[in-house]
DNA sequence: ATAAGTTGATAACAAATTGATAACAAATAT
DNA sequence: ATATTTGTTATCAATTTGTTATCAACTTAT
């Protein structure tokens, strides 16, 4: 099963800053997604929901920190760091009252801003991505809901717990039995089968009306896998 | 406006930096509790439930950092900055490693210190004297007040405790379990399922009468989020 | 290859579950 | 004691889930 790491989103804007940071960051087990200004970013934030950015102040366009407290104002609570060559007191002061976790001057130490990161996302109580992808399906785990290309599908909670099981056990036949213990629990006395076929079937037609990509692939006599 | 202050526990064996300390944090309106060594805070931890940790690391008897990991390994999980002299990388790496959520070099800048004690308590959902956000909904915690665009709402004590837990945690579905727990507290023995949404009902009429806004949806089967 | 039997797909319907809301009762605070 | 807050219950509406019937697809035996 593959694990889902932890995303950081940094923005900066010189090139060669921007490539170190994602080396070291991702040499620490992240996965990273770099941007030169702050634009993109917003969109990507609701895509994806990182769980932590790395935030330049002097941008293009957009001043970093001017960023953080526009998207603090819509509630987002993602965790920051600054990491910034503006070093005086007034800045530091502003980059904190805009709703920054923490902020290093540059240069900076490598080693320091993965420790720093380590920390603010333990602080932070955030141990995995809470989002599961498979092909173009993101599944968030808090939020309950279902993207696929930028397009929030409504699941119902039965839905989503027979998507999760089989996002979590991608190409794998799941037959009847497993589905039924692990779906409706094992009281299954009286148990119809077919519920299990218009269960899946309903399901297919929310994430693919056309059918044209062929998600759930019927296992004859056995059940069903996610291809 | 009476509130209980937050509590700032600070060890450092240096009395004038000690009275410094208290003196920033306590002109930023925080109560503070010095020690000059670790002997007697562990007792103090117990009774006082402070809210933060100040740490020197070159003290008497015991090393400020090793105190800290100590106290995680048993559990306690109070925020601690480290204040201290050992600048070093395999100082400031061993600071975060032993549990340090933020750690400042000596000689420092009192300012920057109380911005980043105001940052961790902030991170560290310890609210007391902040007012959050989340759309057009502005809630002051230490005056228990809501307003939205200006006009002041008058929440009853449930009320905000509700909204307060839904704003901490906004585009995330909490089910009915968790705000069972968080807001009536765990003794729910004999507890009607039916008292969270008529409690959720009433705090939508009051602060969307018209029921335009949806800040609250309802997740089927499974509970409510903010949106 | 074809027929019979089995399994899956699909649609329509029925049942069960869950949420909204109002009215009332109990508890709590002032 | 009175007002306010909070919890309970009943009713209705919405949504979800299960059942059944019918048809299509697949498998296997002859």
């Amino acid at each position: 099963m593959k694990t889902n790491p932890i995303e950081i989103v940094i923005i900066e804007d010189e090139e060669d800053i921007l490539e170190l940071v994602e080396y070291h960051l991702q040499k620490a087990g992240y996965e990273t997604m770099g941007f030169l200004s702050t634009q993109n970013v917003e969109q990507f934030l609701e895509e994806e929901n990182p769980s932590l950015m790395i935030v330049d102040r002097n941008l293009p366009e957009c001043e970093g920190s001017e960023f953080v407290a526009e998207l603090r104002r819509y509630g987002c609570n993602i965790p920051v760091i600054f990491l910034t060559a503006k070093d005086r007191d007034e800045d530091i002061e502003e980059g904190f009252v805009r709703g920054g976790d923490d902020y290093i001057t540059k240069p900076f130490k490598p080693k320091e801003l993965v420790l720093r990161v380590q920390a603010l996302l333990r602080r932070s109580g955030i141990t995995s991505n809470e989002k599961i992808k498979y092909r173009d399906l993101i599944l968030d785990i808090p939020n309950r809901t279902l993207t696929i290309e930028n397009n929030l599908v409504e699941l119902t909670n039965l839905e989503f717990k027979l998507l999760h099981t089989f996002i979590k056990n991608p190409n794998i036949t799941l037959d009847r039995d497993f589905l039924r213990d692990e779906i409706w629990g094992e009281d299954g006395a009286n148990f119809n089968d077919k519920t299990i076929n218009v269960t899946i079937n309903r399901l297919k037609k929310k994430i693919d009306p056309t059918g044209e990509k062929e998600y759930f692939i019927p296992v004859w006599g056995v059940g069903y896998k996610l291809g």
